[in-house]
Formats: structure tokens, C-alpha cells, sequence
DNA sequence: CTGTTAGCGCTTTCAC
DNA sequence: GTGAAAGCGCTAACAG
């Protein structure tokens, strides 16, 4: 099942028979036809490992996640292969699972399958993963992270416009005393979206005190954590920002635990729009972050950084991507009982119908 | 970056730099040294790609799954991935979402990057991928599904077990008519599962009859729908088995609309065990499929495919996986309606504190 | 133990 | 337009 092998049947020369896999005009259509009635029969398929050792391009491409269990990351993973399949190329998943021996293992494995280019999407933990890829060269693109080195691209992500949708928000539902699960203290995309939130809140002169600022990790587990905390407060928050789905998933399971009614008494708002926030009692207002399309825009950055328009000072390519809030069901007037309104206030029913602001 | 560039700086020849990066013993240690160090210098790191096409083995699998989003495969991805890296292999990893096009393009990426074999994990609309993997007779471990054909082995889910203590903990709180909710009719997947069901209805003698038997289609809206139904019936069903956790979250959002309490009012249980079932309130009982556990099982059948034992003539591997079923909250005593109680009764509180049987 | 050499399956000059 | 031949980076005989 080699070329070969399909020159002999089709009674030409290897050269041809490359040429015709390769659609490259100038055969004459009887070899063509004779050529590719071998492939058929012979069931023959071009080897792609021995096209890449002579063209020297792998059409492989690296994804870099931090764990493909982190609902956040599935439909990415799909988009990103279905565009690379557009290109004819392969993908290559991998997940760090925020261990740094896994990701110089990634970037190695990688590098011995001659990725052209990897996308990264670590979202907090990618210091080794960059050492390593610009050790080798690999052009590459980052989401949220900012590498200054060539052939790396950068797609960020707009946290500000769906933060302050979401804050103004909750500010039209009369919400002022508002709560922020961040994300862990040491992850640069956590901070730039509670950053966000306090630009958000600065910019409507809505206090944020430090009190109702917690550093989260993320999970579910965090949320809870992060709910109880603030159910001690004296004066709680009326309303909560979550940095992802999951501590806001989180933060309405606690807040159940301890009957605290989502969203009469207390408001909640996610960040991410992962599958599940359609899921959850009562389905979770939250931040959408276009997945699909940031799959789709890492790998077409990607295949910029590969192919630099001509006659320009090389400069790395930024892109910016839109985020949106979506209205579902866990927020609703303030109970305004720092008012001195009863509690019976907080029955007032939600003032939004769900539906979805995209 | 290549083998003869190194020999040159190490000032050996092209074959004891191959021999050394192999790690063959028999090279003298001090020509061993200057090549990982000429090799450590230049940053080297071998081609794949060419050693694929010399050995003609390109320990590459390929793993077809139906939808990366179906929350049933990231821990599969994950865990398939890591068995592969053990075995210094490198996986593919496709989504073929139930289109034959798609299928077929898949097999045949694969077979262009000349996989070694394949697990297939599409549960019900594997037939164009079994054909296609067959005429290249591709080495193959499929899931549930047993193609009779030779290098193609099967891991078998034992959904009797999981089922019948789904079924036994249902009769133990009392339920008598108990719905089942099952996954697409072509499905053989679904199939199994149903017939799963019916004979442990049968070992204890409860009654299947037909109206509650539903055919749903494994998604949140397929078991809302299924509820609806239920819900119309003159005697309607205690307790409801769901062929997967993603139809048993539509059945108690469903109920949760309609107004009746889980598990007060409604037991429910679902399969598969999806990280979502912990998550929904109130948290799903639900029958366990180890996951990471059939991923390594699987990756260990293809490669056990591959290297057949000698002196035996060939037949396909067969596996079982276990299933177990995890208690949470999502089921409790039967309301005893039809006995005259009155709907007080309902509120006996659930009997079980929601530990896990694993 | 080491180097020379052939060749894996393919693409790509370069003559014809 | 087509074929012969060189060569991509590597491994594996084989000779020494």
C-alpha cells in the first residue's frame, strides 16, 4: 500500500501518482483516471508521516488545556479540532492538570510530533508551558496571558463589557451591598476579572469593601466556602459576582443548605456560561464567554502567526473577544431589608423573564 | 535540529547518536556523553515523524467519540489520554456527532496519520466507522457493540449489576410502579440498558408494564418530555429509572416545574454517573460507569489487539466493566398514595443519608 | 563497539 | 507532461 505499489498497477512512475494525490493540474487526465482507479481498488492512503518528514510541515497543531474535565473546556476542544479539520490539520490535546511535570512532558511530546503551533489555554499556570514553547520556537497563541516574544499571538478576553452588564444589572435590581468569588490569588486571568469587577463598581460608585472580596479556587467547593463566609457577615451582600459557573454553582447550593432563597434573598451572577448553568435550581444569570469562537480565533491566530503578512515588522497579533450576559434566573430585586422593609419584601418575584441577551 | 548534526558536533556517526538517544547499552559512555551533550546544546529532539516511517509503527490511537460535550467523555478523553502517554503513545481524538460524513472523514484522517488502532465510543451510530475501520482493517476496541470480526476486541458495561441495585434500593423504599426512561430506540446501547431494566423488574416480580416505559433521547429535554408524559397518566409511577443522569436532571427539572417534590413525591434515577449528578438539586442517585477505568481498560485491550499472544489462535477480547450503584438524595420512601395515605405521607423524609456505595 | 550504507514512503528538482 | 533520481530524518543491517 505504497506509492509504489500504485505506480506499478497504473503502469506510471511514482512522481505521477504524487502529483495526482496532490491534484496538481498538469497530468494528463488518462494517467489521472488510471491512477487514482489503483488508489481505489488497492484502497491506498498517502502515508502523512512520510509527506511531513520531506515537506517539513506536520499540519499538527497542539492544544494546551488545563484539564479537559473543567466543563469550560469541551466545547473549545471540539470548535478548535473542527477548525483545524477546515485546514486539513490535526489536533493534539493535552492537559496540564496544573502540574508542572505534565507540561514540560506536553511540550516535549509535542515538539517530537513537530506541532507547527500550539494554543494554550491555561488560564493561570502556564509559566513552564511558555518557558518551554519559546525554548523551542513554537509559535504559539495564548488566551488571557501576555508572552512578549514573536510568533505568539494573544486572544483576550473582554471581562469588562459582560462584568459591567452584569454589575449594572444587579444595580437596576436595587442591589448595592454586591459580593465577588474570585478565582485563585495567584492566577492572572482571576485577576483581571476582579479587576473588572471593581473598575465595574468604581464606575457606578458602588462600594466594594474588602469584606466582600473573597478569593475562591474555582470549583464548587469554593463557592460554598465562599457563601459561608459571607452568611457571618454582619451586613451580607444582597447580591454575589462569581468569577466562573462553578463557584457560583457553589455559592447557590450553600446558599440552600442554609435556606437562603436564590433569587429572592440573594442574587447570584456566573462567569463562563458553562452547560451546566442552564442546569442548576434556578438556572444561573452569567457572563457568556463565546467558546466556540474563541476556539475558532486561537487557531486562526495560529495559522496568522505562521504565515506573517509580508513586508512588515513582525508584531504579535492581539485579538479581543466579546462577552455578554445572559439572563436566566438567579437574580432579582434587592429585599432591601437594609431599608427596614420585612422580609415578606424578599417575596417579590423575579423581574426578568430569562430570556437570553446575546 | 537533525541526527547528522548532532554526529557532526559529537563527532560520531549518525547511527551511534540513533543508538544513544534509544538508549542502547551497548555504546561506550564516553561517546554517550558528548552526544547528550551536543544534544542538551542544540536543544535536539528527535522526528517522530521520520522514525514513524522507518519503524512503520506511529504509536498514534485514535479515540472516536460521539460529542466532547456529552459530559460523559472528558474523564474518558482524559484517562485515555493518560494510559496512551504511558505507553509513550499519542492520541487522536475525534467527535463524530452521530453524522457519517464526519465518521468517515475521521477514519479517514486517521488512517492517513496511519493510527495503530482505534477505540470507538459512539454508543449507537457506530456503523459507518465499524465499516470504515474494517476495510482498512484497523486494530479496534469498541464499546459495547461487538463486531464480529478478528483485531477487535469489546468492553461490555455491566449495566445488569448497576441496574439491578437501582432497581432493588427502588422496591427496598416501598416503590411499586416505577417509570423507566430510556435512550433512542436504534440505539443498542439503550437497548441493553432497557432490557437491563426489564428482566430486574422481573427477578423481583414488579410489573413493566408498557405505558411506563418511555423512549427518551439522553438529553434534559428528552427527559422533561418523558415526565410530561408521565405526568398525564391516571396512575403515575412512584419512582422513575432513567437510562442516563442527563435524562434524569430533565425529569426532576421537569417535576420541579409541574411541582412535585424529589424525592417526596417522585424517586428518581439516573446513569452514568456525570459530575453534573452531584450538582443538581437534590443531588441524583444514580448507577456509577467507572470511567477512567473503562478508558484504561480500553486502551489496554487495543494494545493487547496489537500484540496478540503467540501460539493462540486469534479471538476477539471480551471485558466487562463493573457498575455500582451511588446513593444521594434523589430517592426515598414511596409516597403510598395508591394505599390511601394521604399526601402528608409525602413528606417522610428521605432514609438515607446520601453516602457513597462505590 | 562503531561507522557505512541501504531504505522507509514520500516530494521535488531536473532532464527528456 | 512524465520519469529518473536525489533526499527528508531516521533506523537497522552489516562490516570492520
Amino acid at each position: 500500500m505504497s506509492l509504489r505499489e500504485i505506480a506499478n498497477h497504473a503502469k506510471v512512475s511514482t512522481a505521477t501518482v504524487s502529483r495526482v494525490i496532490n491534484g496538481i493540474p498538469t497530468v494528463n487526465r488518462n494517467l489521472a483516471k488510471r491512477v487514482w482507479k489503483a488508489v481505489g481498488e488497492r484502497g491506498y492512503s498517502a502515508n502523512s508521516q512520510a509527506r511531513c518528514v520531506v515537506s517539513g510541515k506536520s499540519r499538527l497543531f497542539g492544544l494546551v488545556i488545563s484539564d479537559m474535565r473543567d466543563p469550560f473546556f469541551p466545547e473549545i476542544v471540539q470548535s478548535f479540532e473542527a477548525a483545524a479539520i477546515e485546514f486539513g490539520c490535526e489536533t493534539l490535546v493535552t492537559s496540564t492538570l496544573h502540574d508542572p511535570k505534565r507540561m514540560e512532558l506536553s511540550v516535549r511530546r509535542m515538539v517530537e510530533r513537530r506541532i507547527e503551533g500550539a494554543a494554550v489555554l491555561t488560564f493561570g499556570s502556564e509559566e513552564v508551558i511558555i518557558e518551554n514553547l519559546r525554548a523551542q520556537e513554537i509559535a504559539a497563541v495564548f488566551v488571557d496571558v501576555e508572552p512578549r516574544r514573536s510568533k505568539a499571538g494573544v486572544v483576550q478576553i473582554d471581562y469588562k463589557r459582560g462584568t459591567r452588564h452584569a454589575v449594572q444589572h444587579l444595580a437596576a435590581l436595587r442591589h448595592e451591598r454586591i459580593g465577588y468569588v474570585g478565582g485563585p490569588a495567584h492566577s492572572k486571568t482571576a485577576l483581571a476579572k476582579r479587576s473588572a469587577f471593581e473598575e465595574c463598581m468604581h464606575e457606578i460608585s458602588l462600594d466594594v469593601s474588602s469584606e466582600l472580596m473573597v478569593a475562591g479556587d474555582d470549583t464548587v467547593e469554593g463557592g460554598m466556602r465562599a457563601l459561608t463566609l459571607f452568611a457571618r457577615l454582619q451586613d451580607r451582600p444582597t447580591a454575589i459576582v462569581c468569577s466562573t459557573d462553578m463557584a457560583a454553582v457553589g455559592v447557590m447550593k450553600r446558599a440552600h443548605e442554609l435556606g437562603m432563597a436564590v433569587p429572592q434573598e440573594l442574587s447570584v451572577i456566573g462567569f463562563d456560561d458553562i452547560p451546566l448553568a442552564g442546569f442548576v435550581t434556578p438556572p444561573l444569570t452569567t457572563v457568556i464567554v463565546p467558546k466556540a469562537e474563541l476556539a475558532r480565533l486561537a487557531f486562526r491566530a495560529l495559522i496568522c502567526e505562521l504565515n506573517p503578512a509580508r513586508d512588515e515588522i513582525y508584531q504579535p497579533q492581539k485579538y479581543l473577544l466579546n462577552t455578554d450576559l445572559v439572563l436566566r434566573r438567579s437574580t432579582a430585586l434587592a429585599c432591601l431589608r437594609r431599608s427596614g422593609l420585612t422580609d415578606l419584601q424578599s417575596l417579590v418575584s423575579n423581574s426578568h423573564t430569562g430570556e437570553t441577551v446575546t
